[in-house]
DNA sequence: GAGACCCTCCCCCGGCGGAGGGAGGGGAAA
DNA sequence: TTTCCCCTCCCTCCGCCGGGGGAGGGTCTC
């Protein structure tokens, strides 16, 4: 039997989901959850061997559960409405063994909960031709990969809408350093000005848009 | 009998959707569509009472379909995943009667759906707070509705990553006009530069954020 | 008609932003 | 070691941005 952890903070997708399972065989949905505290508290009392894990949730975040779970963890499937290549990567990396937008067809996520019970992987073609390109470096990557790990923290704080003396402060550098380092972001990013980068940013989900004009955010 | 269309990309919720609402009684579901069109063609061709929709969509979305609806139209409740308030209000003004954020639990999906069969609205409540704050022109309301109309599209095209002169370019006006226009949108959103009112623009839904860099994007 | 508000354009001016080039230190790989 | 890249900071130059103030013409309301 395969136990089941639906982590949604949508009621209408959980319910979806249970119902979807509740009709398979050899698969029992164990426990609901609308947000990531719950998920937690949830996958240690109810020991589920797969967690279907929505990624954008208030609170704490599919990103974050996935950051907190013990070594032994339950078989992750992250499920989530946005293909943000930046959190695809980090998802995987973190450990999650399938990664499908809500668009994905019922029948497939009942495949990934299957493959995930024994470890396997299901990717939704987009998820995977991702990864491929992220791992192998091949042909044609996200303008984004080309940034050098500075950059990415230049781009971020821009992407909350930071003036380059603030950005300076928060970092510790000198303004000149992080012109420097915002002009080669230009550069790489093919285009013309910080706010485009911002947007650039905002875009692929360097700063969740909600979070982005907040003052700080020490996240925790 | 209320006759039901569900208008929504994600299958897992057209089914969570289908799963609550054949449950109770007098509500039937009619009908699934994927996206806007579908929906369109759906709607001519079952004639349901009451249309389940989607906001954000590929293709034709939830404000399109809304738009497109002729005047013997089906009752319409949105059902989305966002709460920008530049869209809420839009689609009531379009004619959705409800208005509910997906997390909504599916009991009140279900009162919406009885209220909706004869005119009535269920609203969640910051979305009635938000309506209450709009039509009434109440207590605090965003700093967007303190823009005038040309301000709005400065600052959409501000949202767009747009410099002062290809504003001035594409709205027909002198780039020293459109300086005015920024100026007081900055003044009015209380933010310190263009990149910060570009997010702002953005967190309100004024451009999708998947098109905000595009180039132009006539919608059609 | 007087006010209020919006839209349009003008001026000046200071400063931030971005291009371009240079330079030193450090780490990693050939 | 030499080479290459990254990070850091410095410089100049200039254009765009944004503040402040002004002004004319439009509409709508009182």
């Amino acid at each position: 039997m395969i136990r089941v952890l639906i982590v949604d903070d949508h009621e209408v997708v959980r319910q979806g989901l249970r119902f979807v399972l509740d009709q398979e065989e050899g698969i029992e949905v164990v426990g609901e959850c609308g947000d990531g505290a719950e998920a937690l508290a949830a996958v240690r009392a109810v020991r589920p061997s797969v967690v279907l894990l929505d990624m954008v949730m208030p609170g704490m975040d599919g990103l974050d559960v996935l950051r907190r779970l013990g070594p032994d963890r339950p078989a992750v499937i992250v499920l989530t409405s946005f293909q943000e290549d930046e959190r695809v990567v980090a998802a995987v990396r973190l450990g999650a063994l399938s990664y499908l937008p809500k668009t994905t067809a019922v029948d497939r996520v009942v495949e990934a909960v299957r493959a995930a019970a024994h470890g396997g992987s299901v990717l939704a073609p987009g998820v995977a031709a991702l990864l491929v390109r992220q791992v192998r470096g091949g042909e044609r990557r996200t303008p984004l990969d080309f940034l050098t790990p500075r950059e990415r923290e230049v781009l971020t704080a821009l992407a909350r809408g930071r003036s380059n003396s603030e950005i300076a402060r928060a970092l510790s550098l000198g303004k000149e350093t992080v012109k420097t380092h915002v002009s080669s972001v230009l550069a790489k990013l093919g285009v013309a000005d910080r706010t485009q980068a911002a947007i650039f940013g905002l875009q692929h989900g360097l700063v969740p848009l909600e979070e982005a004009l907040e003052p700080e955010t020490p996240k925790e």
